[in-house]
DNA sequence: TTGTAGGCGTTATCAG
DNA sequence: CTGATAACGCCTACAA
């Protein structure tokens, strides 16, 4: 199928191209009656400007990057959800891409992403990822960079984010409120600054009310997946028969817990109290229903594409940007697994 | 940041830029001498192609487009992760965007896509749309084109499927197999072509089976939601007490029938059985565990995109491309929900 | 073996 | 008001 160029109409109408081009741009300077002319022509054509020769002119690709961990994961997708909702009202496109946790991948995609010339790059670290190389770079090209939920603190871009330590330590208090005396945490993984901050959060939970922090009560995920749930939920009776709550990284992990009581029926919340963070979908129709702590991802999406549209813009007008950094809040949802009722 | 061209690399090396592209394309008529010597230089300035360049001289973008109803959606975003896996493989990235099962956003994003010039598209229909002008558009254009899922029979298209009506079958025959007499169907919007295919195969199960079939039984979504799932499963135990067994149309809605039947403290199954569609994940940790169809969501994304991939090697030979047709094998997941004891 | 020239389709500058 | 010309960066006949 052939597309129509602006050589075509030109010709047919026997002008010069500059001009079509200037009155399908709304130039003041073409006649009102040429002007007339081509875009009935371009319009019976259906002409659109061929955007590869565009981007090659203003160097501009109006296609935004986006790397994340994991796709099928209910807080990414709808940071996805957030992201491209808003590109598309204000004429980006997204090109999204799965790191798989892998700090290979990542790199090679940041290249694959770097190499297309995206206007921007919206990112989320893999567990693996930290200060390196390829994230600096993509500072060093000047590519509008934001980086959301899993970050690195010593890249200086903008990010968004939420205050892990501060929704942590509610968690661990609204367990403790609910009478909670011996409160176990299973973690993520080591090198996230998410993971290391909610378990920062709980450490000063328990301190802020004089319970003595126990290195044996914590666990920590490898990759973070309803089997660890199971598996650490285990240890935890078996360990530390005594444990009466639990503070956990994240609801896919809580929901593995709460499957191992439920299998083992053991009452929860009245043995043990479980809370878990993101809440998920998932959390609210298990049984019994999950507490957790909630985190606008929807808007975490829509926040990293606005900081990210400012830098563009910037960057356009050659004009310095300074990176900004949002934090959105959280909030505590009290459902049935931290209920107890003695 | 500047970018090194092949310009530059040529200057300094005191040769035309024909020999220096000639030299990064590894072309024999070249000199070792001088293939070193560029080779050397472009590794040294970190020489990239300007893809933009590349894209208007090849006409291609080696991008693809993803139209979906739904990303935040256990099936949808599993097609998502086997799409771009890949894509990325085979070199190409993915753009996505999110319909919103909403027949004005897709068109609009068939537009945008269609405009951007990507090398294919692969879609998944909202439930409004159907045999419209902007799917005969794509095919008008020659644009390589592959549905899945929710698809339009009329558009000759590759498509990938499942065989709604043999898998809504297999389900309610699983129902009968298990007791059921009475059964109930929550399906799914009038329009959609597999809403339609299993409404079709639940029938065909009845009939099969000696079972008169009763339109009062069936109960038709709007939304496909949680809500819709509780609500409809208050009005078949009021309109139908003796309703002993329910078909629906997907998981999620089910989720919503098992959590009305939990508060009301309903059996499942004994006195109501239950079966889903398209194993989410969430179905096998609620209470009870949910029996479902099966659905390789994974492998659909990948044979979508490597069926446009075929589309689009021909396209770029001139080749003509038979469209193809592949049809996954789903299968029968038996969970608690349907699992009658007596 | 190397280089020249033209073109992909658009946009911007400048002269008429 | 209109148009010629160059440029964006790369690729590829074709000529030298």
């Amino acid at each position: 199928m052939k597309e129509t160029t602006l050589k075509e109409i030109a010709e047919t109408l026997g002008i010069s191209i500059t001009t079509v081009s200037k009155a399908l741009k709304n130039y003041p300077d073409v006649s009102e009656k040429t002007r007339k002319a081509v875009v009935a022509l371009a319009d019976e054509l259906n002409y659109t400007p061929n955007s590869f020769a565009v981007n090659l002119r203003t160097k501009e690709s109006k296609t935004i990057g986006l790397i994340i961990p994991e796709v099928v994961h209910h807080f990414f997708s709808n940071v996805i959800n957030g992201i491209i909702a808003e590109a598309e009202k204000k004429g980006y496109l997204v090109i999204i891409l799965q790191s798989n946790e892998s700090l290979e991948l990542e790199k090679k995609q940041v290249a694959l992403l770097v190499n297309k010339r995206v206007d921007g790059i919206i990112m989320s670290l893999s567990n693996e990822s930290n200060n390196d190389f390829h994230i600096k770079e993509i500072l060093r090209k000047e590519i509008p960079f934001v980086q959301f939920d899993k970050i690195s603190k010593l890249i200086p871009s903008s990010k968004v984010i939420i205050n892990d330590q501060k929704a942590a330590m509610e968690a661990v208090q609204h367990l403790i409120d609910k009478g909670c005396k011996k409160i176990a945490h299973i973690r993520g993984p080591e090198n996230p600054q998410n993971a290391i901050d909610r378990f920062i959060g709980y450490k000063k939970a328990l301190e802020k009310n004089g319970i003595p922090y126990d290195s044996k009560l914590v666990y920590t995920c490898k990759n973070v997946t309803f089997e660890e749930g199971v598996e650490f939920a285990k240890q935890i009776v078996e360990d530390h028969p005594d444990v009466d709550g639990i503070f956990v990284i994240t609801d896919l992990v809580a929901v593995g817990v709460l499957a191992y009581f439920n299998e083992k029926e053991i009452q929860v919340p009245n043995q043990i109290a479980v809370i878990g963070f993101s809440n998920w979908f998932m959390s609210q129709v298990i049984t019994p229903k999950l507490s957790t702590v909630d985190q606008p991802s929807y808007e975490m999406g829509v926040a990293a594409f606005g900081l990210l549209l400012e830098e563009m813009i910037c960057h356009k007008d050659g004009k310095v940007f300074v990176p900004r950094t949002i934090e959105l809040e959280t909030s505590i949802i009290e459902r049935e697994s931290s209920l107890k009722t003695k």
